[in-house]
DNA sequence: GCGACAG
DNA sequence: ATCTTGTCGC
């Protein structure tokens, strides 16, 4: 049999063709409602296993209200325009095991500022149904200027002669993180919201998501040797 | 051909 | 992301 799925090497060409067509289902419009839930995602791997934690907290992000930790198998690499089918299956799930769905949803990666304006945060949003923002550390594509030094300051995101997200700094002194849309927000809410969720360099909710998801992994590798 | 390249 | 604790430098 020649006809077997190869993880190592997925057929980006069929993928790129649906990340084009999922990107049309991405709808870039004002929240409808005040978030009351807010929601930050972040998937650790190791080894084949992933575990994907969902944080949701109150719309200040002080008060967390509900943490779920949810394992699953990964057998996508990881390719630089690709990561959403390496991570998205396992953020959904983990925020769909939280009892009270999120207003919004914080996804650690980029949203529209993709080469094919589908990153991580939009295809969590597009299947989830909900709004969802990119915060990612780094930049994937793009050209900006150095935002100034204090928090608050930003500097337009643009590929080509489009802005496709924007360059905030979260905090003074810090390097800036990298914010676009993921569904259904604009880009401007999604600046304001990050600054309205983030105390230290990255929103709160994605923070506690992360550590979460560090102490779950090395919890695990405690318990296999 | 040469860089760039989320997590 | 991950390998990995304390240590070198401004």
């Amino acid at each position: 049999m020649t006809a077997c799925k190869t993880p190592g090497r997925p057929d980006l060409d069929q993928l790129r063709a649906l990340q084009r067509e999922l990107a049309a289902q991405v709808i870039e419009r004002p929240l409808t409602h005040e978030p009351q839930v807010v929601a930050g995602a972040d998937v650790h791997i190791a080894g084949g296993e992933a575990v994907a934690v969902a944080v949701a907290t109150d719309a200040d992000g002080l008060m967390v209200r509900e943490v779920r930790e949810l394992w699953r198998h990964v057998d996508f690499p990881y390719i630089p325009g690709f990561l959403s089918f390496r991570e998205a299956p396992a953020i959904v799930d983990a925020v769909n095991s939280l009892e009270a769905k999120p207003n919004l949803l914080f996804v650690d990666g980029q949203g529209r500022a993709h080469p094919r304006r589908f990153g991580l945060a939009c295809h969590v949003g597009v299947m989830l149904g909900i709004p969802t923002i990119g915060v990612a550390k780094s930049k994937l594509v793009g050209r900006y200027a150095e935002p100034g030094r204090e928090r608050g300051s930003t500097a337009p995101l643009v590929d080509r002669t489009e802005t496709i997200g924007m360059v905030v700094r979260t905090k003074t002194g810090a390097p800036p993180v990298f914010v676009s849309v993921g569904n259904l927000i604009t880009l401007e809410e999604a600046v304001a919201w990050t600054l309205r969720l983030t105390r230290d360099r990255i929103p709160d909710p994605t923070l506690r998501a992360h550590q979460q998801a560090q102490r779950a992994l090395a919890t695990r590798r405690a318990r296999e040797s």
